[in-house]
DNA sequence: CACCCGAGATGATCTGGATCAAAGCAGGTA
DNA sequence: TACCTGCTTTGATCCAGATCATCTCGGGTG
């Protein structure tokens, strides 16, 4: 190969070129401004599936911008069993509980190759203070943390576990629309024991509701492939639960 | 009654003077800061029981300090049924999944006679821009929510019914004392049905378990009046589950 | 290619907590 | 004072989903 002409303008900015910067950043930035955000970014080194990005109780300098991939967090209850707490898709922010305490509260674990943008939470901050609109956007992102976690209690409060399963399709299926993918087909990165975990029922019990939807016509499950045939259908189960 | 003499100054940082100023904003702010604070905050009238702060959908422009009392938010189900997030305690603040969407997306109902502090939410950011420490200050109070709210998670997934209500009557307990109150001895302003609801149990469960927890000399409960007995086995509850 | 191993599926059984049904109780009110 | 009315407790029964036990399958490995 012929050695790489590297154009400074284009190595700037890196943050403007990044397909997901709407997501994780989605505000009118002067250009000045984005180049003040790119400099205090870190880009690391892909995460091997299975590697840690951080764990409960480690020190908290940094949040991440999930720029590929996904990955699991979860809590560790005393008794040593895992709950999962959700999934994180390109876009989306990690660490952010951590912030309160000056450790992180829960454990983020790739659940394939991915990539991240580490961001000294410091820095940030500073950051706010300067760029009208930086603040309100990562205030706007933490409300919209918490809103999603409501859900969630909402969600493994009552549901039954069909619904359970519905509603966490769905909400996949709305999120990777969002990311300009498509709503009725995708895969899934996470096991069925961590959407299980995730949902409060048993392994065994997803694996028979995806039988069971599969015979209603309502979807087709081949190993982590999923595609949904009915989502109308699915989004009744949710409701009328 | 003779006529009160207002002291103008004693009239000035009411903030300052709020037995809950330390909880709801701990920073070593100025006395000029106080005051700027103070200015931007509408006091409201008592709200009494049953009385709702805001509901779900309504337009966002103001987080809310709890200064007395204690208040259920919840979310509506699209079948109608309410979905009890949490309880909220002298210095929490309401309304933050709000800032996100511009509506409020949980609402806020008064369990008993309570007050707060009305905040304009964007005079407080801009007040953020102008007070070092409030912005972060802001960011830690959103962030310990995160938290609070994964733990809410975690409990309601997989824990069995007894440890969920001793978890919920131990991290009571705990806010309870670091307001000052006992942790051993307290009054329940949510019914058992709001309990029930909270920890995605039935409230016939609840009851019994109360019941249950008593007999096993772990607590006293004469109607709201929780006397707790035995901490330590409720933690140990809590642990083994 | 044969082997292995962990994820997933399926079947049989069990059980924690829901649901249904009633009765007790406290606080408000006429 | 007696009577509601809504909360709480208690008892009897039922069932959704857990648990236990296999079995299958696909993907990696020597």
């Amino acid at each position: 190969m012929a050695s790489t002409v590297i154009d400074l303008a284009s190595v700037r900015s890196i943050c403007q070129q990044c397909g997901i910067y709407n997501l994780c950043m989605p505000i009118g930035l002067e250009r000045g401004d984005i180049d003040q955000l790119d400099e205090i970014i870190k880009r690391r080194r892909p995460i091997a599936k299975g590697e840690h990005l951080y764990r409960a109780g480690e020190d908290f300098s940094s949040i991440y911008a999930l720029r590929s991939g996904s990955v699991k967090t979860y809590l560790n209850h005393v008794s040593g069993v895992e709950h999962v707490i959700g999934f994180k898709l390109p876009g989306d922010l990690l660490g952010l509980s951590g912030i309160s305490g000056s450790h992180y509260t829960n454990s983020a674990i790739a659940l394939e190759t991915s990539s991240v943008c580490e961001i000294p939470f410091t820095q940030l901050e500073d950051l706010c203070q300067e760029i009208h609109g930086l603040q309100h956007h990562i205030m706007e992102i933490m409300s919209r943390e918490i809103q999603e976690d409501h859900e969630k209690i909402a969600v493994c409060h009552k549901l039954p576990a069909e619904a359970r399963l519905a509603s966490i399709l769905l909400t996949l299926s709305d999120r990777f629309h969002h990311r300009g993918y498509s709503a009725t087909e995708f895969n899934l990165s996470m096991s069925r024991s961590d959407i299980a975990n995730m949902l409060g029922l048993a392994v065994e019990t997803i694996s028979r509701l995806f039988t069971h939807f599969e015979e209603e016509g309502l979807l087709t499950a081949d190993r982590k492939h999923i595609k949904l045939l009915d989502i109308k259908r699915l989004s009744e189960i949710v409701q009328t639960a």
